[in-house]
RNA sequence: GGAGGGGUAGCAUAGUGGUCUAAUGCGGCGGAUUGCUAAUCCGUUGUGUCGUCGAAAGGCGGCACCGUGGGUUCAAAUCCCACCCCCUCCGCCA
């Protein structure tokens, strides 16, 4: 949330941010609104000058007779400042609505660009095995060997909510260790936080107001279901000031991540590819703002180190200005390639948020020179587990129809093969 | 869900209608003293916003901010109402 000056000082800057991420600003609108909303104060802060003036004056006056003209005065600026405030809070609510969709400003290095075709591919890392047989897609041979089920699911809740069964559970569970094992031993700090969270919070890491419809939303409580562990780790501490020689704070934090995907059906929803509910580990940066840049290429490591130990073959994707979220000012995607489904499927988004979300949150940090400034968030996925679920199952399939665990998995698995 | 207590600047605390223009302590920053450290002493101290000066850093002046939002009053940290959060107890509950 960019302070009124900073919009109105800044303004062909944030126009073309939100040009090049493609959002709508009624620009207009907000300088009318603006220039309303100072003369009003003008207006204001003379007449509560003047009527703090007389309150001052009555306060010192003993004599009850001699007062009663100036209650009067006063009385006359009260109901006019009364009547001008709350016309200036109206516009005030206007503008703050309409600041409220201003975006965050792509960096430079970001590729101008409208879509998907515009992203850039700044590597890829493995090699995609040619096999002597048809690789299946992952719902045919899941379903066969009974490690997941879609109409269980359905049954329960409804369509594209999986039910992982015997083996399934049980990568599912290895995986979610392996990861926060191996987030733990570089560095982060595993925080365990509700899946819960209120309006305030996805409005600080700026799910809010743009994506409402598609979260689950609590209406008795005014909560929403999380969409990623992003929203509570980053608001672990809001409204705070922290210490300089406390930066950097790396958490890593597994939660449920929910997501009501509206509008999506249709567009790549076979299988586990999309699905309403599903499991993530999450790592989350708190820095100081020179370093967020060298931050976000280590968080991208971090993140390929998961799948690079997993063996599975992927690609490191910069998204274009268009495909970059709200609130992200740079962001690298991490893409499996799946060869049953022959795609590319991502499961990681590692962004840097610059001050965007520390703004909203209010997250200072005390300089050594004592003045204080925002920080910079960051966050990436450690990875997103259904994609990366596709992803084993296709890359380690057998021809005999059986999928080979993965080396690092054993150790949690206690099984080679899921057969 | 019910009853009571509480929420005041980075932290801790005082303030129950009008010198509150929010006190005090700690911490922070600057300085003095000083073999070093510590202690002591002096000074300083938040956020937002409007106007104005300035290239800028910032200066000057005003207004607002005591959990949030309303209300009463000439005047609210202080009184009233609603909500949120924390603590104690009771009830219910995996």
């Amino acid at each position: 949330m960019y302070p009124i000056k900073f919009v109105r000082e800044n303004i062909d800057l944030l126009k073309k941010a939100a040009e090049l991420k493609g959002q709508k600003v009624d620009w207009e609108k907000f300088e009318q609104l603006d220039n309303e909303r100072r003369r009003l104060i003008m207006f204001l802060e003379e007449r509560k000058k003047w009527q703090k003036d007389l309150t001052e004056k009555i306060s010192k006056i003993e004599d009850k007779n001699s007062v009663a003209p100036l209650i009067t005065q006063a009385r006359k600026y009260s109901d006019e400042i009364k009547e001008v405030e709350k016309k200036l809070n109206q516009i005030e609510r206007e503008i703050e609505k309409i600041i409220s969709f201003i975006p965050n400003i792509p960096h430079s290095s970001v590729p101008i660009g409208k879509d998907a075709r515009d992203n850039v591919v700044v590597r890829q890392w493995g090699e995609i095995r040619e096999r002597n047989f048809k690789v299946l897609p992952h719902w045919e041979i899941g379903e066969k060997i009974g490690i997941f089920d879609f109409s269980v699911g359905a049954k329960i809740t409804g369509s594209f909510f999986p039910v992982f069964k015997e083996k399934g559970a049980l990568l599912v569970r290895a995986l979610i260790n392996f990861m926060l094992d191996l987030h733990i031993k570089n560095g982060f700090r595993e925080v365990w936080v509700p899946s819960i969270v209120n309006r305030d919070s996805l409005f600080n890491t700026g799910q809010l107001p743009k994506l409402e419809d598609d979260m689950y939303y609590l209406e008795r409580d005014d909560f929403f279901l999380i969409p990623t562990a992003e929203v509570p780790v980053t608001n672990l501490h809001k409204n705070e000031i922290l210490k300089e020689e406390d930066l950097p704070i790396y958490y890593v934090a597994y939660t449920p991540c929910f997501r009501r995907e509206a509008g999506a059906y249709g567009r790549e929803t076979k299988g586990l590819i999309r699905v309403h509910q599903f499991d993530k580990v999450e790592l989350v940066k708190l820095v100081k703002p020179d370093t967020s840049y060298d931050e976000l290429e280590t968080l991208l490591g971090e993140a390929e180190k998961v799948l690079q130990l997993l063996n599975l073959p992927y690609r490191v994707v910069l998204l274009c200005t268009g495909e970059l979220s709200f609130a992200g000012s740079k962001c690298y995607d991490i893409e499996v390639w799946c060869p049953g489904v022959e795609k590319y499927l991502e499961v990681s988004s590692c962004s840097n948020f610059e001050s965007f979300q520390a703004r909203r949150a209010n997250i200072k940090y005390k300089r050594k020179d004592g003045k204080t400034d925002y920080i910079h968030t960051l966050n990436g996925s450690g990875v997103a587990l259904p994609r990366t679920i596709i992803g084993i199952i296709e890359n380690y399939q057998t021809e005999k129809g059986e999928i080979i665990v993965p080396e690092v998995l054993r150790e949690y698995m206690k099984i080679d093969k899921i057969t």
